[in-house]
DNA sequence: CCTACAGTACTTGTATGCAAGATTTGCTTT
DNA sequence: AAAGCAAATCTTGCATACAAGTACTGTAGG
């Protein structure tokens, strides 16, 4: 078992909230964490230190931390800073876009690999890195490295807000925004692309957020099938 | 004297960065910010692996923390991010614009106030956070921090590569801006927004960048006044 | 005089320990 | 039986202790 690092962590717990495999408002015990990564409780502390800064976890004082749970408005919020970065993005190309649209029609490709045979975990991973790397394939690196935060954030609240949005509508929305590019028309690429973040939005449902409560579900199905063993 | 958070440590430090009290390359000992700040080097360490997460200080492994130098490279992309994110920005911005211009005149008031009286470190974060504040008063809290972040970014690279850029320009540049967003002619205010921070990233030097060593710059001036101290 | 080397001091990396606070559990009381 | 209260348990917050590695300094040798 190799030692592991404080950044390391963290990638995997981002991992695992895009991946939706983290519900928002989840407990990210320390200890917990701890016991799973192999290391002590600083690791794990320093760990979420970074994705407190980053906006992905926050902590209530003596009580744990937590998953954020971004309201409506936070939602709304990372959408509208994603629909100007990233519309901004492709009013910003060059002209040489042949050389960065093979690498998003690789993507597109991992994409339908993963609705056809993939856990929902990877499909939603996928979606959201496809954002990431459109911005990384035109050379901007800052801006990648934010909307990989933001992905994560209109993520979470489409987890929280019971998105309907089916993946492989936001799939085939991704391929014709790269045809478009292919094509040199970054107008009507980024037409496009604001359309679909958009279909993305449109899909919350912004009604009562619905509260993962671990025990329930798990009791919801069936309950009490033995009630002998214990005392 | 108050106990001071993590937190509290991580914001002044990127005061301290904004204002060019801290210099990009600049060492940053665990044991020295704990005496500073009178806590233990746990909490200086929480504090700088946020920093590290939002890009402000790296860390070389069994060396020390250090203020982040941008390369030419990193300045580019910092200014180029900026210019899609404030640009797009003023691109969304609504018609009631008369809500927002106050903030802004008020906070050019104090621009020039610190550019009258001042000292540089005040006018370099005033002329900054104008930026941010422009994102805040349009509503944008996501665009506003990921500002904050790239505003300090490319004033650590105007401080590395020594531009000559004048503070009085700028101001009066704003000034422009918001005279533009008052007339409700949003065009022109992305035009002269973006014309400003061509102005601004165009006074970078490329040339080598100058390693504010310090120790030379306390000697250079004057050396060895006395030295009968020493055995 | 310059170079190679060993010892020393200092810095970060990680774990552990202890204190403060919150929640839960079980008991008592009404 | 339900509500209130108190003890116990668990969690984070912070500091300290120790391990590991780096840089420096002084010394010996060529």
């Amino acid at each position: 078992m190799s030692t592991i690092s404080q950044t390391q962590i963290a990638q995997q717990v981002v991992e695992s909230i895009l991946a939706q495999k983290l519900a928002p408002g989840e407990r990210l015990g320390e200890q917990e964490l701890a016991d799973l990564f192999g290391v002590s409780r600083t690791l794990v502390r320093e760990a979420l230190m970074q994705l407190q800064a980053r906006g992905f976890v926050e902590v209530r004082p003596r009580k744990g931390w937590y998953v954020v749970e971004p309201t409506v408005e936070d939602a709304r919020d990372a959408f509208s800073a994603r629909r100007i970065i990233e519309s901004g993005i492709l009013a910003d190309a060059g002209r040489p876009l042949q050389s960065v649209t093979p690498r998003l029609r690789a993507h597109i490709a991992e994409e339908q690999l993963a609705i056809e045979g993939a856990d929902a975990a990877t499909r939603a991973f996928l979606l959201a890195d496809f954002h990431v790397c459109l911005a990384e394939s035109m050379g901007h690196r800052s801006l990648s490295d934010i909307l990989r935060d933001l992905t994560a954030r209109t993520t979470l609240a489409a987890s929280l807000y019971q998105s309907r949005h089916e993946a492989s509508q936001s799939c085939a929305e991704h391929e014709s925004i790269v045809e478009a590019l292919e094509a040199g028309d970054t107008a009507l690429a980024r037409e496009r692309l604001l359309a679909h973040i958009g279909h993305v939005e449109a899909a919350l449902n912004p009604g009562q957020p619905l509260v993962r409560d671990r025990l329930r579900d798990s009791l919801s199905p069936l309950a009490g099938t033995r009630a002998g063993t214990d005392g």
